[in-house]
DNA sequence: CTTGACATTCCACCTGGCTGGAAGGTTTAT
DNA sequence: ATAAACCTTCCAGCCAGGTGGAATGTCAAG
């Protein structure tokens, strides 16, 4: 499979796959006599396995991580295991930021529209931003 | 005042202060004759409005959309009451992927939990990470 | 007189995950 | 024969919000 059909089949740009390799997250592909990359099957099944684990959030160079371990045939389902579950805990730190955040801006705007709309023309001077807390 | 004690009073350093000049947010400086940057007092407010913008989750190019506003003179906090609605609805939305792909991790790593570790080692082959929803 | 702490400009680099395009070689279809 | 549709490499740029460093100028104190 070349890897216009290996872009194809994984919904992926062959810009990306080329990067990945570039980058580690999969190996050097096998080339044809002109040149041109050569896959086989389990391209599509490590693509995707790529693409699984970006949605859950890693990053590629987690991802190169896991394969480069699995790739000297280490056992690495408890690495990926724990690498989500500190996923998880981020995630929970940018849920409280994100929260805090919202939480700050509906004050900032709910006293400010509160302020006499005709005496508050300059957001620096009426201090529109301004936190109390 | 020059750009290293507005530095002090504002607490962002003066790569910062000449940054934010570049790109408009904050206008030209005065010079003094050797070319030094001079600052009034209105420096440090406008420079505390940047700060609070950018906790409020705007971005730089959104407060040079306000302040070049007001230094035309038009009233703009209508302009930047808007511009925290449309951020909320925006946290909004972040934090519903957020804690959507939490829910995805969790189910994933429930369900590898569940498998025999002696037969998981290749998060490829026992599909630790593919996605069954 | 020189040292050190300021200031200036400009250019490069960083993170992450790619995308775009140039300049060329190969294969396939008409 | 030739055009379209592949493929190759490499270099550049994008988003944001800056930081780092080089080369140079200015100014006050010891």
């Amino acid at each position: 499979m070349r890897i216009g059909e290996l872009a194809n089949q994984t919904g992926l740009t062959t810009k990306a796959i080329r990067y990945y390799e570039g980058i580690g997250v999969i190996p050097n592909a096998e080339r044809e006599p002109n040149g041109y990359r050569d896959y086989d099957g389990s391209a599509v099944d490590r693509l995707e396995f790529v693409k699984d684990a970006q949605a859950a959030g890693l990053s590629l160079g987690e991802i190169e991580q896991i394969l480069s371990l699995k790739d000297q045939g280490e056992s690495t389902c408890g690495h990926v295991l724990s690498l989500l579950d500190s996923h998880v805990t981020d995630i929970d730190r940018q849920l409280g930021e994100l929260r805090h955040m919202k939480a700050r801006i509906v004050q900032i705007s709910t006293r400010a529209r509160q302020m006499d709309p005709a005496s508050c023309t300059d957001p620096i001077r009426c201090q529109t931003l301004a936190i109390t807390s």
